[in-house]
DNA sequence: ACTTTATTGACAATATTTTCTCAAATCGCT
DNA sequence: AGCGATTTGAGAAAATATTGTCAATAAAGT
């Protein structure tokens, strides 16, 4: 079933993008050290996956290589920041003023990226007019008006499963575009909103489960 | 290159080990109002998955279900908990106790699925002695010994990244068994030491990467 | 300028994952 | 107890994803 216009747009599998930031970071780390140029094979030790994967997912958005050289490495970082759409700013805001609010509001790298974090909310008034790194906290009765003013785009949201339902709602209703959720619910939005999820408690049952496994495969000796 | 060792163990996919917290969650919901039993079809309708999808992940550790009546919400719940290791008692640290350490130190409901935070470990001498939902800040050069005699199995590792390297070494060498790691690097371990990478600027990229190819996808009408 | 070496990009071959299908089993109703 | 409806579990089929191969091309050395 698949898409196949020819008109440019093809689908993108998830499993690529999902690795796409992990090339990302390596490449921006070997800018860092000085590297101008890397081969796929040189990559795939770096990164312990295999070359053929690296040049297939790159070839997903074109030819960024050359034969005989490789990858030119600041060219091809730049190349995936704008696939994954970091040489746009986007200006997100905070939902929820509690410790992992306050952590990815303290958080500088994201601005690097294209990510401005530019108003945390709660209903805490005890946290009224406090800031976080230059950030303020202000209170739900201006989401709608911070959200049209300053236009926002993405909104992390950081509130117990509770509250993360309605919120959502009143998102959705005030325009957001995306929500970065790390509540434990799977919310409903309509289908022009994105969500992506972060759920803490999921990965670490997977750590979990890996353990569990381990220990079984390696039971201990005596 | 499959294992296929008739004794007992199969390898199981990565793919269905994500998604077994998600079921997890779902039967928990589910039995936490009341219903008592369910077929593959109507969970798969309320989690947006296939319905084969659900019998074959599940399948891969017995038949949980019964013909013409699906399958006990409690009975598979807890099942799909004891594959996760959430029946056995994990004991944990969190190292480094700032706002995210303490977000997770915050978080009741690991303690529900067994994850028992027993302290939380920091440079930074103005911590310590504070201790945040009981759980107390120690200096580092506890560490060894707080490891070894509290029986540590799990560090979450949310540090930054340059100090994220030295500290698995010592952890390592204390003897952890597995890393909860927030840090934004690939850490390196010996094999018999479990990582589970928590990258979340990599998520809010992929984020990134949705908005951007929606937005190719749905210009703005004007 | 020519030759050797390195390396990509495309496609083919494998492998893995997901979905489909249906016989067998159980349920619930009469 | 018997019968139609439901639903699993297993295997087959289809779809995806990963890996392997190699001609084409560029680089680097002579």
């Amino acid at each position: 079933m698949r898409d196949e216009r020819n008109t440019e747009e093809r689908e993108i599998s998830k499993a690529v993008i999902k690795r796409l930031p992990r090339y990302y970071r390596y490449l921006g780390e070997l800018m860092e050290s000085g590297v101008e140029r890397i081969s796929s094979g040189e990559l795939s030790t770096r990164m312990s996956v295999t070359a053929s994967q690296i040049r297939q997912d790159l070839n997903n958005f074109g030819g960024f290589g050359q034969q005989g050289y490789g990858y030119n490495v600041k060219y091809l970082y730049e190349e995936i920041g704008k696939i994954l759409g970091l040489d746009k700013k986007h200006n997100m805001i905070i939902i929820g003023g509690g410790n992992l609010g306050q952590a990815l509001a303290n958080y500088v790298d994201f601005e690097k990226k294209g990510f401005y974090i530019k108003g945390i909310f709660d209903v805490n008034p005890v946290l009224k007019g406090l800031s976080v790194r230059g950030i303020q906290i202000h209170m739900l009765e201006d989401l709608e008006s911070f959200i049209r003013e300053e236009n926002i785009q993405i909104a992390a949201l950081t509130l117990p499963k509770s509250k993360a339902e309605e919120m959502t709602e009143l998102l959705v209703k005030y325009g957001i575009k995306a929500i970065w959720n790390f509540a434990h619910i799977d919310l409903q939005v309509p289908s022009d909103v994105l969500v992506e999820n972060v759920h803490l408690s999921e990965s670490l049952m997977q750590l979990s489960y890996n353990i569990t496994r381990y220990e079984k495969e390696h039971p201990r000796p005596e």
